[in-house]
DNA sequence: CCAAACTGCTTGCATTTTGCAATTGGTTGA
DNA sequence: TCAACCAATTGCAAAATGCAAGCAGTTTGG
């Protein structure tokens, strides 16, 4: 997979990667969602994506180096994807983009309380949440005991919200 | 124009709002190019946007609230496209898409010069080049010397490489 | 005063991409 | 053995894109 190279301005190859409807919904899921296999993606995607369509960005990812795919010891059929350096470092992008969001779009709050906290985070709080991407997915560096992770805290508040909201409805 | 909203996330949300191949182009172009007439767009697009596409998302762009569209007093038949604070608060992401950019994509050294330098100069860099556009788009707060502005800065240094370029070519 | 150039689009048409549902060939666990 | 599960693939309709040409009106240069 080459990209088209219409200009060799930044922004303009950024968009060549993941200016699309799907493949940053596809990262999201990765990254914050911690999904690793085909399956997870499609049955879980809040969105959903198309078989066809998972599977050729799938493959187009792992062309550009956004992913790579590996086989799976414990069944012969399933694959794991991991994150790449390359797309563990668009978590800024990510943060931006749901900073934006929560501003100026229709948001719901349970799906926008984890935006909120990686805002609030900062910097600082997207460096930690990368090097726990860079372990589990590329096996560099140390362990964090698994409920002082920056997704267990995001995965906690998203929960707190919903659980909120089910009582009000109820 | 509606979103489809396939869901509330923040992230997904922003990418039907420009989660296509040219919308961004269009805003980079407004915001770094400082471009505001049809024609401008079209013939100083750098990849090479078709007229269709162009009056397409110009119209879509109106409608989501990211650019308002006025009469040009000096030309009955010019229109004069504007930005508004949603799209001037997209300053972060283009610098954060600018910096990713840089460093994964084989960009070119002329055009991502401004990229670097909004990298550099990070956040309160961002902040006053988006008052620059308050003042520039809706007329808000006070004006600066012509070449104080940030983009006269970027601009300058653009021109720095493109002569350092010409003059090593020769 | 008139022709040429310019204004923001629009149209027609071929190509490409997307979305949906069903299906494939194989694997696994009970 | 057999149902459930695996990562895709296929066929087809619909939508989006890209390209070239055209449009009616406006402004400019001679």
């Amino acid at each position: 997979m080459t990209l088209d190279r219409r200009s060799g301005c930044p922004i303009n190859l950024s968009l060549e990667v993941f200016g699309d409807r799907w493949s940053l919904i596809i990262l999201r899921d990765m990254i914050f969602g911690g999904r690793r296999h085909f399956r997870e993606l499609l049955n879980h995607s809040m969105e959903g994506i198309a078989s066809n369509i998972l599977a050729d960005r799938l493959k187009r990812l792992v062309e550009l180096g956004m992913l790579t795919k590996a086989d799976d010891p414990t069944h012969k059929q399933k694959a794991i994807y991991s994150l790449t350096e390359m797309s563990i470092t668009l978590v800024p992008i990510m943060a931006q983009l749901g900073a934006w969001g929560r501003v100026w779009l229709p948001v719901t709050e349970d799906l926008s309380i984890r935006a909120k906290l990686l805002e609030e985070g900062g910097p600082s709080l997207w460096q930690d949440f990368m090097d726990e991407l860079r372990f589990e997915h590329l096996g560099i560096g140390t362990p964090k005991p698994a409920d002082a992770t920056v997704r267990a805290k995001l995965q906690a508040a998203y929960q707190a919200v919903v659980d909120a909201q089910t009582r009000k409805a109820s």
